[in-house]
DNA sequence: AAAGCTAGCAACCGCTTTTTA
DNA sequence: TTAAAAAGCGGTTGCTAGCTT
């Protein structure tokens, strides 16, 4: 009945992923295709379990992966996605190309989540933050409610349909960025738009590009130039950005990118 | 210069959903 | 149809780099 155990887990490895595991990884799945991950890591010389290499894989290794600050035009995504979907971060990165759930659920916590509460939004409800309840107890509850709360109300555009899947965000207007304009706008009672962290001109980012603030120690470039030249199997994922294959470095020349950017290639 | 603190992120844990025998 | 495993998902933890004192 049923299937064989995922792994036993005696003898796996845990913690943080080495170069030598990544590239074993990586060497696997372009050859091979993802096939099942339970089976994945004894194939490929692996002592983690098949959940672990999917994490490591998806989170971090996929070559399709966006690296670095989201630009401000995914954080406003991020955001109103949000506030359709709640906390439900794989759809939420299904909308944003190159990012992944863990990466936007960390940004969400880290920085977002403080920047709404420094526009007096609650990052929960997505509306002003009401200044006589006690702020852990309102999460606390929303946590609940959000959680709990079925398809109805603010949460009606949950419903997994198609159709939902197809429009993302484009014409809608939450709760939030209807804050966000207003506070542009006028400058509301209660609400100290000192705070909010200005954007200088040359920081304004032009929605369509991908140029995400090079701020990170991950560097970004057009690697689609670099895929081109490249042909790997069973793969149709190398049209975004990419940059953590330098980690991987091999016996491959370099192809030098840009000024102070080196890629190379250890695969196939 | 060193210690302590904080923020950010990768990875793990455990629960839920989906798939399969 | 059902039970069990795989896969997926979201919450949480722990490590580390950078900052402050």
């Amino acid at each position: 009945m049923g299937r064989q155990p995922c792994c036993d887990k005696v003898g796996l490895k845990k913690g943080p992923w080495s170069a030598e595991e990544d590239q074993k990884l990586v060497n696997f799945i372009l050859t091979n295709g993802q096939c099942c991950w339970r089976a994945l890591p004894k194939l490929a010389g692996l002592l983690r379990c098949g959940k672990s290499c999917r994490l490591r894989w998806t989170n971090y290794l996929r070559p399709d992966l966006k690296r670095g600050l989201l630009s401000e035009d995914e954080e406003q995504m991020v955001i109103d996605l949000h506030a359709q979907l709640g906390n439900r971060w794989s759809k939420i990165a299904s909308h944003l190309p190159g990012r992944t759930d863990n990466e936007i659920k960390n940004h969400w916590n880290t920085h977002i989540k403080k920047k709404l509460k420094k526009m007096g939004i609650d990052p929960l409800t997505h509306m002003p933050l009401s200044t006589t309840t006690s702020e852990p107890l309102q999460e606390q509850k929303m946590d609940k409610s959000t959680k709990e709360l079925p398809e109805t109300s603010l949460q009606s555009t949950i419903t997994e349909s198609k159709e939902e899947e197809k429009s993302t965000t484009s014409t809608l207007l939450d709760p939030t960025t209807e804050m966000m304009m207003m506070l542009m706008d006028d400058d509301i009672d209660g609400f100290c738009t000192d705070e909010v962290p200005l954007i200088e001109p040359h920081e304004i980012l032009v929605p369509g590009t991908n140029d995400a603030p090079s701020s990170t120690t991950s560097s970004s470039c057009d690697s689609s130039k670099l895929l081109e030249e490249l042909q790997f199997p069973d793969f149709d994922l190398w049209d975004g950005d990419f940059n953590h294959w330098e980690d991987l470095l091999g016996d491959r020349p370099k192809l030098a990118i840009g000024d102070d950017e080196e890629y190379s290639w250890t695969f196939i």
